[in-house]
DNA sequence: TAGTATCCGGAGTGATGACTCCGGTTGAGA
DNA sequence: TCTCAACCGGAGTCATCACTCCGGATACTA
């Protein structure tokens, strides 16, 4: 891959990229990855022509909001392996995941292979799944997460369940209860208990 | 609601409506809801005018086969009642759930409120919440279940679930642990263990 | 077997939306 | 201030689809 030399943007231009950014990144996440690309140009106050000089695709716009929003996930992460309680800083952090990924319908289906697959998100996705893994790994052995599981089973559990969530319009109590469930699960044991046993 | 005089409708108009069943359900199963109407037809050997002369919209065709999926399971989940050991029998009723909606995507998409609101979906789905619940209110009689969980999110978290399957590349040994860590965690008690305590 | 209501096929229509192109504008170095 | 490379705007292009329309074909009835 040969390095191109990279001139710094002209102020309009770079202020017009970071526009475009924030408005895209609020458009898709309410209307989903479906909103026309005109729609979050004339929110910009820009044309779509400003915006396809900056994202040659609509894929490779998104792609860019994808790896922002996983890059704070990682952030995030990182900050949560500082914690002295290793349990506590898994699930804590499982929380402000679900609490930040609620209605971001953009980057629950992108977090998701399907989709977007450019080199970036690819990168960003192993940096997610690293860090995250670092996290469960403590939290196992601490004792305060089942052993068989792995990352990338309790992302998409957690993902899959956001999802849910406006889906089926669950309301905050019931996200309550569907996370108490499935974190009384991954603290459970490996579930040696045979099957119900039958009467 | 005005009921119109049904005339039998005649033998070739019949054989073709239920062919467009049977390939619509496969196609939007394997590509999606996006799947353009034309492929349907073509697939079905059909022009897309008999299509739209029996079901008028896309929507309409779409609903007639979630409709027809839901009854499936529905009829599944009366079957389960007969069971006299209710543990057993809801949570068999969920693994086979999940076992027959994988790859349907179609069925994911719909079974969420999101999307498709016709009379006939909301009548389905109000069937299923009703079957189901009385699988649920049976198994937590029996204790085998934890009181304070509702079927919408049993429903919402199974469905996120499986959506969460392909969509994340999962294994079927990872959604064997996927679905154990929901098992157990639906097993629990309500969760009147304090949250894991800072050391 | 003829007559006709019903049904079929598929070219055509209109709407939508991603992306391009180029004449006009602007920021920044000399 | 002058100059021009870099940037902007948005009308226009092209492809994709849901859906319509109507001349021709076909299944029932008498």
């Amino acid at each position: 891959m040969v390095k191109e030399k990279e001139r710094p943007l002209r102020a309009d231009a770079e202020r017009n990229r970071l526009r475009v950014l924030e408005v895209a990144a609020e458009v898709f996440a309410t209307e989903g990855l479906a909103a026309p690309i005109d729609e979050i140009a004339r929110r910009a106050g820009l044309g779509v022509g400003t915006l396809y000089r900056h994202f040659p695709t609509k894929e490779a716009l998104f792609a860019a909001i994808v790896v922002m929003r996983i890059q704070e996930v990682v952030a995030d992460a990182r900050a949560q392996l500082e914690s002295d309680a290793p349990g506590e800083a898994f699930f804590a952090f499982l929380v402000r995941m679900v609490d930040g990924w609620r209605q971001k319908k953009d980057f629950m289906d992108a977090l998701a292979s399907a989709g977007v697959d450019l080199e970036d998100v690819a990168r960003a996705k192993h940096d997610l799944h690293r860090e995250l893994n670092k996290l469960l790994e403590r939290a196992q052995k601490a004792g305060e997460v089942r052993e068989d599981v792995s990352i990338k089973e309790i992302i998409a559990l957690i993902a899959g369940t956001v999802g849910s969530l406006d889906r089926h319009g669950i309301a905050p109590k019931g996200r309550d209860r569907m996370l108490a469930i499935i974190f009384d699960g991954l603290r459970g044991p490996p579930a040696v208990k045979a099957k119900t046993p039958r009467r």
